[in-house]
DNA sequence: GCGACAG
DNA sequence: ATCTTGTCGC
């Protein structure tokens, strides 16, 4: 599978979220991810403004120590626009090149963007979740829909997001008095569990050290290619 | 109809 | 996402 492939899917926006309304279904909440993985993924995909050239990067690291033990990149071209809601249909084919191109399977896949936070319940992270079939969690840096109290301004409090009354994801504060992080379920997970793992990844940022070191990962092969 | 709107 | 320099606060 590489990138001309899957990134063959040729959809309409319209065609892309009737497709999203039949994944949603598959997308599976469990009631804990494993308490401790052995290790854990970070993605994220870079970009020129108005451009078409994408570059994806997934790094893993062990889970105790937040070493980064395997990494990998891909690159590909992309048409399809960005709409709010419609994100994985921009981001998921080159994303999945990178992780093809990966000699380890990660425990738990943390992406930059949403997970069930999504009108459908099936943003870029549990997306990425059902084609990988592993657990994901959504860690993204500002609201896509639903509402929330503002959290404590302390690191580790959170305030419960809501969808139609129903409790998608958290608002945490990963830093203290630092704008927190919209972070909820992808796939194989649930709230509490994507809460605790996504704490437990992040250090001296706001974001957690995976997806932090990808998208370092993913700006400096942007700006290599751009200088060549 | 109007406003919101991941990356 | 990205364009961009300095600057305010812990």
């Amino acid at each position: 599978m590489d990138f001309a492939v899957l990134h063959d899917w040729d959809l309409d926006p319209r065609q892309a979220v009737a497709l999203q309304r039949e994944l949603a279904q598959q997308v599976r909440l469990m009631p804990t991810v494993a308490e401790s993985p052995a290790t854990v993924a970070g993605v994220d995909v870079s970009y020129e403004k108005h451009g078409d050239h994408f570059f994806a990067a997934v790094v893993v690291l062990d889970f105790a120590t937040l070493n980064v033990v395997d990494q990998a990149w891909a690159d590909g071209w992309v048409d399809f626009p960005y709409i709010p809601g419609l994100l994985s249909f921009r981001e998921l084919p080159v994303l999945l090149a990178a992780f093809h191109r990966l000699k380890t399977v990660p425990d738990v896949v943390l992406v930059d963007g949403q997970g069930i936070a999504h009108p459908r319940r099936i943003g870029l992270a549990s997306h990425l979740g059902l084609w990988l079939n592993l657990p994901t969690v959504g860690c993204a840096k500002s609201r896509l829909c639903g509402v929330h109290d503002e959290p404590g301004v302390m690191r580790g409090e959170a305030a419960p997001l809501l969808l139609a009354d129903e409790v998608v994801g958290m608002v945490l504060r990963t830093r203290e008095r630092v704008k927190p992080l919209y972070v909820s379920p992808g796939h194989l997970t649930d709230v509490a569990s994507a809460t605790r793992l996504t704490l437990a990844c992040t250090r001296r940022y706001r974001m957690p050290e995976p997806t932090r070191l990808a998208h370092h990962l993913t700006n400096q092969l942007r700006r290599a290619a751009l200088s060549s």
